[in-house]
DNA sequence: TGACAAAATGAAACCCGTTTCATAAAAGGG
DNA sequence: CCCTTTTATGAAACGGGTTTCATTTTGTCA
């Protein structure tokens, strides 16, 4: 059966198709008792307007793009969560974009990323979103293609773009973004004051903003500390689980051992967590570690993570909302820092000789 | 700017916009000279179709549903992700509707969910989406409202729904599920061939089906070993790691302990573990645990958890798949078993007296 | 009761594609 | 070279709403 359409309901009431539109918007008086001849139909036949028609004239959809690097990455969920929870208060549906790979055996692969956020650009505007946030992928990059960066401010030419905890350097694009190096230093800045000075820095990608700033951040807490930063005790190149594990293993297998570990994130100290733990070293009694962006699993390790938090679900309400701004043609900052907090649980402890 | 429409192309190419379609899409034999002159156009504006006008016409909008309750709970990335891949390949785009409120402080609220769902299948219809896809939530009502029930059929006779790993029974609506019941007698019958035989059983809600299914499998393969279910050592009505470490503690405090727990999921198996942590009882040497659903978390635990695997990123692929049948119009069989499969890690060994 | 503003409503254009139907042009066959 | 197909193309309707503009009613106040 064909769903039912204002002309129906027009028909029916004896009235024009302009009258029912009015009666649905609230965008003209309307005669009581027309208003309650109308409102009654459209219940009796269960009406819904079709939103494709609508916002063809309106020229505004009520749909966001999100895209995100990988949804399985646990600290995104968080992000998308407050996201959500604002953009669907303010009225927003949103698409969402998953730019990373797999293969048929469920491996990420990283390699096509930046084709597919082109890709998925491209669509969004064909589906006409209203706006469109992007966090990691190419937003995280410390030297962004320069094809790249002109393709996303093309796009922003026509629809508020709103780049979150990243930056792309050289672009003037709208961000919501942690202050990374704050929390790096409020990281390191913790383990100085218990004690330590053997600090090792393991993961991050070196050509991505966010790594460079974190370690920026452990460079200057570690100098203004008067400490020195040894080169064997910097380990990037690395994200996962499995990278913090061998990194760790590496680090408590050298002559000289570090007494705690900053990790660039939870993941890689989940993974310290793990080394430490098959070397039969005690955390945080022998090791102390510290992860970044408090993803929920940093409460479920044993011990419970000691880590920075990014308020990842602040950072997606604010999104929501400053898009929702940007949208709206308001005029919003170009840069909304998150201040991030230190999360202090169970593998830290004082320094023991 | 206004954005490029076929018009303006038609009008610069000396066509009609007809013409200009049937480049577009092919549709019919059009000049190769007539052709590159509007395919160059094309290319020099950077002419994008607009979805909408497209859709309204084709009556198909290439865009899904996704209903889930909790993105944040880590087996929903996991299936998305699988949906995601071959929702993708099949040129489809998706909506993503999380029906969890949470308050201003970021805490989870559960009460409102139903509400939520049906506020979001009339966006979707409104939307004019191709299809729907639901997950948790009614979907995994042992008694469904008949409310709700009836409101999904209604949805479900003009788009295309499919449940995953549910099933709201009494109504006939499409499924791909696995096999709960199968999997948790994988599980059960796994520590008995490890010669346990006072097993508990934490977690779950009675009120779901999956429950009561995973339930059916631990009695089943007690039964079948001819070993005794004790009341005390069923717990059910919660589904996180706080909850598993509540319920692990009780059970190590009574006079009598299990000698191995299944845990209805993975975020229970690790509170359980937190909890034997806390006793300092020694897993899987004087407790052997099993948990649910293999999340990715599930490797991070120290030691790694010993798990049933629903093969969530195969049920998400299988769910595209089928529902990109379903909106062709083929037919498919209401119901496509996943069958579950047991992975042994390291939280469960033999029996030690 | 007349004058005028406000309320109520309809006709038609518009948004931007797709598709049908008709016509014109080119190609193939005898 | 004429007739029949096939190819190529345009005009116009359509999908389902919104919005402008004009017109008719109704209400208010002097």
């Amino acid at each position: 059966m064909r769903p039912v359409t204002v002309y129906d309901i027009a028909r029916e009431a004896n009235v024009s198709v302009a009258t029912v539109s009015r009666v649905l918007n609230n965008t003209a008086p309307v005669k009581k008792e027309t208003r309650d001849r109308i409102v009654a139909l459209m219940n009796k036949h269960q009406f819904q307007p079709n939103a494709l028609a609508r916002s063809l004239t309106r020229k505004e959809t009520g749909m966001i793009g999100f895209i995100l690097p990988d949804i399985t990455n646990p600290f995104f969920p968080e992000v998308l969560s407050g996201f959500d929870y604002e953009a669907r208060k303010l009225g927003y549906t949103y698409f969402l974009c998953d730019t990373i790979s797999t293969n048929e055996e469920n491996q990420r692969l990283y390699d096509r990323q930046y084709e597919r956020e082109s890709q998925y650009l491209s669509l969004l505007m064909e589906k006409q979103v209203d706006g469109i946030v992007m966090i990691g992928g190419r937003v995280d990059l410390a030297k962004p293609d320069p094809a790249l960066a002109h393709e996303l401010e093309e796009v922003a030419k026509r629809v508020p773009v709103l780049l979150l905890n990243g930056s792309l350097p050289k672009t003037k694009l709208n961000r919501v973004a942690a202050d990374q190096k704050l929390g790096a230093q409020l990281a390191v800045q913790h383990l100085i004051d218990l004690g330590h000075r053997d600090i090792a820095v393991i993961g991050g990608f070196s050509k991505m903003t966010n790594t460079q700033q974190r370690l920026a951040g452990f460079r200057t807490a570690m100098k203004d500390a008067g400490l020195p930063v040894h080169r064997e005790w910097v380990m990037t190149e690395g994200f996962s689980v499995e990278k913090g594990q061998e990194f760790t293993t590496h680090l408590l297998n050298a002559k000289r051992r570090p007494s705690a570990i900053f990790c660039m994130n939870d993941l890689l100290a989940i993974g310290a967590l793990k080394a430490a733990h098959r070397a039969g070293i005690a955390v945080p009694e022998q090791l102390s570690i510290v992860g970044y962006d408090d993803i929920p699993q940093a409460t479920y390790c044993i011990p419970e993570l000691t880590t920075v938090s990014l308020l990842s679900q602040e950072t997606g309400r604010q999104a929501a909302r400053t898009l929702d701004k940007m949208i709206a043609g308001k005029k919003v900052p170009f840069l909304q820092t998150i201040v991030p907090e230190l999360i202090i649980r169970e593998t830290t402890a004082p320094y023991q000789p």
